[in-house]
RNA sequence: GGGCGCUUAGCUCAGUUGGCUAGAGCAUCUCGUUUACACCGAGAGGGUCAGGGGUUCGAAUCCCUUAGCGCCCACCA
């Protein structure tokens, strides 16, 4: 009763089910595994794929490794866990989704933070399914019912638990630094989210003027307008007698100061020796800024283009075009002295390839170097965040694989600079600090009160709003609902805490709809102020307001919108105002703009608004006549904005302000707070520029309002920051905030919630870390660092660094190279065992594995050969597998039998040592791993002779299984279903891990006898192919020994019980042995162990044989000679190991009598 | 500039304290549709271990050096 098993195995058929079958077992879950209280745990941490688009060969090669490793693991009866989970990645993410709605002509801001944040995470939702079920195309077993997001609740409050526990010990600071910014994602970068490509570029050798007495050389001219000092070698006889001295110049943007200083660190044979200090955009010159007390003057902006500090002639421009325009100004005034051609190397975004700007900022940051003693911890007494890191790699509590990454690793961490966590990005989890102003504090940001860490405290007071760039100069406006009392103001302004704030009061006199108060000063009262007007007007409903002000009555009339003003005294305006506009001087069209209002802390403003974007690109200020004009009229300057059509929200607004000069910050303020104030705080307003100087983006709605990176507070909240984390920052609590109780609001502290965790008692630290070298820094380094801090324990014992995923011709796979592999093609085509194998073979730890289809071809038909062998015995079963419990009986076997169970027993072994050295490769092929066995061993020789001798289904049904058990971890889809083949109502997955039994007592005989049947027919085979004989064709046999000492009774004894074998297997139609005969008729061939001499006749080609016979001769004898040449030197035979000489001595014998024979042969072929 | 790695058969790679005439798989060539498998079987050919030097009784392996390739780090302004 034959079982209909299909000829070739079919993976598409098969995988799914199984995993379905493997998954609803629920063993994937440790806790399902019905093991001992007391069983060992293995536990891996996914690394969590970026939930962004799909999964590739290098996910792919991750999951083999780890499934691997968790299969071996789980069947050797250890709580296994995988946990698996995602990353929300956030810059990786936001610019994936950025690039989307691209595609539809938008960007964030069209649709607002908001809108955006739900794009990406209904994409997020989208590529963490796609990634989920090609994880389990993986095969990979992993414990889905614990699955993880970096953003889930749970790990969202581990993040914001492990922030403020740092806070509290001083570990994470906010700072003015410069910082790596990529004007594209806007957003800072870790110094390692930096990468660097090499470029062309040119050196200019210039002078700062004519008089100057010092050249400096730059790559970068367009940011020396941004110098304050020259730094030399304070050993540069060249320059020795310039340090300390002061110089003035002025590049066509301003005078300003530059000081020559003496710097160790200055190359003297580099450029000129001098070097231009430009302190704001370059990392190394901050330093010297910062030991140097100098100026720093900001020539570039966020926008990656120059800004008012280069002066009116560079801003707005890239800095590309500035130093262009530079250089030609150099050039014009003769100050260039050359120019050469150079190799550098720019710095660029590591996710969008974006060339970075070092920038000022104020930024969060984690202390790496700060020594820090927390009482009872093992690690922290006195030791900084990169000590104790540093600490456990050394003293091999991590152990890393291979080895050499440990010193790659010590290289960086002890290079390592305090790490910048905060990102400008939508996307991630927001910085849980909140801002809140207070009276007494509110001059200087660094001591506006901060709240770090879980929820706000109750609302203590209430402001309309706030706004400013900084504190010092920020602003308060609000609409108080009562009764003006004369010497109020001052009171409220106080307690409110505004530096400057203006009020207007809904006034019950009946002259007037409001009155107001500004208030430059606490308790000052001054007469202007246009935001109190705005804020005043639209705190109304009438379309025509009277308003009361120091300064005078004011008329406020809405229309349409618009809001006209009129006043007594400081500013005439009249509602035709916009035909008085100067809008020649602004170079465009007068259609092309209306006014819109009138705003003011100091001196007045015009808001005007412009038609479209490309109108406001258009406009190009006179600013000499502007100034005159200005001063004419009593104005500082304009605000000019651009309203989106389409999106209300969408607002550029440029600033002008010729007459004052202009400062950013308080531009910024300025038309922060009348827009806000205009369109009823509607707005997040946010600074930044495009192509404009000093332009502020009014974005979007919110209910919070970022001005200049200070924040603009409504109804008095709390306010959080708006940045959010590095990515990294969650990354690197991975291992222990996936396995926290997700049902963490019972807890009340952190501390609570760790000791309430039972995986995390149970699984941490995880067994091993697997991952790719490639993220060594990123990851690695930085899950040691804040889990040794917070936990007081290691993230893992061990770290597995796996090699990247190449092409044949070994680059990198991208997809603009088109040469990338689609795993679910691979998958589709050949299986996912298949693929796996691949994966494993050929791979060494930390080298780069090339990958190419005819490879995975290639181990299709492994696993096919696979599923052949058993489908030969399964079919071949007398009975049913099912019921067959039978045992062994050692002390009926064959030859054959013995062999094959001492090779499996040997197998065995090799994989669990293989596997425990993380050699997967050599486990599955290399030398006598898995593949020798199954392909060479099992079928090529054991299931042959099988075929031959009596079938012994015991010994055939124990090899199987424990080869489906070894083979198992590798290629878990076919050798489960083979497993179903056999009537067996387990899982292989669970199923107990093979050990060697060591029972080989007869290991060596019986190798020997088999090596000696297995000799006779390769050669029998070999002599009738190389004579072109059929292997069909029956040949008469007979085998000789010259003499008893090569040939054996036993050995005589072997062959004759094998007998059948060896007419079998080699086609022989009579076997014959003899002792000591010299010659037979036909034809003869030597092995090492035997002779035998085939009787073919005719058949052979003398003239060949006798050719190869003198070669082999020619061979044996110069081998001959090197082992005599060995062994007669005193020397070797004093010094090497005994066994090695004897060894020698050994071989001289055999091939000793090897040669004769060989020469026997020649002789007898002569003839 | 500093560090790490690689170079072994046409290709992909093993070769773990230095000791089998340096091994696999793929590809090549020859023969073969033998009732598990042509996604197969039987056999064969193919390497100055990148070059040079050194240590050693002995080197693919350890040291030095040269060349080529690759990667990482770094503030050459």
């Amino acid at each position: 009763m034959k079982k209909e098993i299909p000829k070739a195995y079919n993976p598409q058929e098969v995988e799914d089910k199984i995993y379905k079958k493997w998954e609803e077992s629920g063993k994937f879950d440790p806790d399902n595994l019905e093991l001992p209280e007391d069983a060992e745990k293995f536990s891996i941490s996914m690394p969590p794929p970026n939930a962004t688009g799909f999964l590739h060969l290098g996910h792919a090669s991750m999951l083999t490794y780890q499934d691997l490793m968790i299969r071996y693991n789980r069947m050797q009866g250890k709580k296994a866990l995988w946990l698996p989970g995602t990353d929300h990645a956030s810059i990786a993410t936001q610019t994936k989704v950025e690039k989307i709605i691209a595609k539809e002509g938008k960007t964030k801001y069209d649709l607002g933070r908001e809108k955006f944040l739900e794009r990406i995470n209904e994409y997020v939702e989208n590529s963490k399914n796609t990634i989920k079920n090609q994880t389990r195309k993986m095969g990979s077993s992993c414990d889905w019912s614990r699955e993880r997001y970096t953003l889930d609740d749970g790990l969202s409050r581990a993040v914001r638990e492990v922030f403020t526990k740092m806070y509290n010990d001083g570990l994470i600071y906010r700072g003015d630094r410069i910082v790596n910014w990529c004007p594209r994602c806007e957003s800072t970068l870790a110094d390692d989210e930096v990468e660097h490509k090499d470029q062309k570029g040119k050196f200019y050798y210039f002078k700062y003027n004519k008089d100057f007495p010092i050249t400096i050389a730059t790559t970068r001219p367009e940011t020396k307008l941004g110098d304050t000092a020259i730094a030399v070698n304070p050993k540069d006889k060249r320059y020795k007698k310039y340090i300390g001295q002061i110089f003035e110049i002025d590049l066509g943007n301003g005078t300003h100061k530059i000081k020559v200083i003496a710097d160790r660190g200055i190359d003297m044979e580099f450029g000129t020796g001098a070097i231009g200090v430009t302190p704001a955009h370059s990392m190394i010159d901050w330093e010297i800024a910062e030991k140097n007390d100098l100026e720093k003057i900001k020539v570039i902006g966020e926008d990656g283009k120059m800004n008012v500090g280069a002066g009116k002639d560079y801003a707005g421009l890239t800095a590309l075009k500035a130093r262009k325009k530079f250089v030609k100004y150099l050039q014009k005034n003769d100050l260039i002295e050359k120019v050469e051609e150079v190799d550098q190397s720019l710095s660029i975004c590591y996710r969008c390839d974006t060339p970075i700007e070092p920038l000022p900022s104020k930024q969060w940051f984690v202390a790496v170097d700060k020594k820090i003693t927390i009482e009872g911890n093992k690690y922290f007494q006195n030791k900084s965040l990169k000590d104790v890191s540093l600490e456990v790699v050394r003293n091999r509590e991590i152990k890393i694989i291979p080895e050499r990454f440990e010193k790659t690793y010590y290289n960086w961490m002890e290079n390592l600079h305090d790490w910048c966590i905060s990102r400008q990005l939508w996307f991630g989890h927001r910085i849980p600090v909140y801002y809140k102003l207070k009276v007494d504090k509110v001059h200087k940001v660094e001591s506006q009160e901060i709240y770090i860490g879980g929820k706000l405290p109750e609302n203590d007071y209430k402001i309309a709003n706030v706004f400013g760039s900084n504190i010092s100069s920020g602003n308060i406006a609000g609409v108080v609902d009562k009764e003006f009392k004369e010497n109020e103001m001052p009171e409220i302004a106080k307690e409110i805490g505004a530096s400057e704030s203006v009020f207007v009061l809904k006034s019950k006199n009946s002259n007037y709809d409001a009155e107001f108060r500004f208030f430059s000063k606490i308790g000052e009262e001054t007469p202007l102020c246009g935001h109190a007007l705005l804020a005043g007007a639209t705190s109304f409903d009438k379309s025509d307001l009277k308003i009361k002000t120091l300064a005078g009555d004011i008329v406020v009339q809405k229309e349409d919108n618009k809001i006209f003003f009129q006043t007594d005294k400081s500013i005439r305006i009249k509602s035709n105002f916009s035909e008085e506009l100067p809008f020649e001087f602004l170079g465009i069209e007068k259609e092309e703009f209306e006014l819109l209002g009138i705003f003011s802390i100091g001196v007045p403003k015009l808001i005007v608004r412009i038609k479209d974007i490309e109108t406001l690109r258009k406009v190009n200020p006179d600013f000499e006549n502007l100034k005159k004009w200005n001063k004419e009229k009593n104005f500082s300057g304009y605000c000019l904005f651009v309203e989106d059509k389409k999106n209300k929200n969408l607002v550029f607004v440029r600033q002008f302000n010729p007459f004052l000069g202009i400062n950013e910050d308080e531009a910024t303020a300025v038309a922060a707070g009348a827009l806000a104030a205009f369109f009823d705080n509607d707005f997040i307003v946010k600074q930044g520029t495009e192509n404009f100087e000093n332009e502020i983006y009014v974005r979007y709605k919110d209910d919070k309002i970022l001005i200049g990176g200070n924040v603009f507070l409504k109804n008095s909240e709390w306010t959080q920051d708006f940045d959010t984390l590095d990515t990294w920052f969650s990354s690197g609590i991975w291992t222990f905030s996936t396995l926290l109780d997700q049902d963490h609001e019972k807890y009340k502290t952190f501390e609570e919630w760790v000791a309430g965790s039972p995986d995390l008692k149970k699984f941490h630290p995880t067994s091993v870390m697997e991952t790719g070298y490639d993220i060594l820094f990123f990851w690695i380094a930085r899950m040691i660092l804040m889990t040794t801090y917070t936990l007081d324990e290691v993230p893992f014992e061990n770290v597995y660094l796996h090699g990247m995923v190449r092409d044949k011709q070994g680059k990198k796979m991208s997809k603009s190279l088109g040469n990338g592999i689609d795993p679910a093609t691979m998958i589709e085509k050949y299986g996912t065992d298949a693929l796996r194998l691949s994966m494993i073979i050929g791979s060494s730890p930390g080298n780069d594995i090339k990958m190419y289809e005819e490879k995975i071809e290639g181990y299709r038909n492994f696993v096919n050969k696979l599923w052949n062998v058993s489908r030969y015995i399964i079919l071949s079963q007398k009975s049913k597998v099912k019921s067959q419990k039978s045992e062994i009986d050692y002390d009926n076997l064959t030859l054959a039998d013995k062999w094959i169970l001492e090779e499996l027993d040997n197998l065995i072994y090799i994989v669990n040592n293989s596997l425990e050295n993380y050699q997967f490769s050599s486990a599955l092929e290399v030398g006598d791993g898995i593949r020798d066995f199954m392909w060479n061993k099992f079928a090529d020789w054991y299931l042959e002779v099988s075929k031959v001798q009596e079938k012994n289904d015991a010994v055939l049904i124990y090899v199987l299984e424990t080869l489906l058990k070894l083979c198992h971890p590798f290629i878990p889809f076919v050798t489960e279903r083979i497993w179903e083949e056999m009537d067996k109502n387990s899982l292989l997955m669970v199923e107990k891990w093979p050990e060697d039994k060591k029972r080989c007592l007869e290991l060596i005989q019986v190798n020997v006898d088999f090596d000696l049947l297995q000799g006779i027919i390769s050669e029998i085979r070999r002599i009738k192919n190389e004579n072109k004989i059929s292997l069909k064709e029956k040949v008469d046999v007979v085998i000789n020994s010259e003499t008893r000492k090569d040939l054996t009774k036993a050995d005589f004894d072997v062959i004759e019980k094998n007998k059948n074998i060896i007419e079998k297997l080699a086609g022989v139609k009579s076997l014959e042995f003899e002792v000591g005969v010299k010659k037979i008729e036909g034809w003869i061939h030597f092995d090492h162990k035997v002779s035998v001499y085939v009787n073919i006749g005719d058949l052979i080609d003398t003239e060949k044989e006798i050719e190869k016979t003198k070669k082999e001769i020619e061979n044996i004898e110069k081998y001959i000679t090197q082992i005599r040449k060995k062994l007669g030197n005193d020397n070797f035979v004093a010094s090497a190991p005994r066994e090695i000489v004897e060894k020698e001595r050994e071989k001289h014998q055999e091939s000793t009598i090897k040669l004769e024979k060989l020469k026997g042969k020649l002789e007898l072929l002569d003839n």
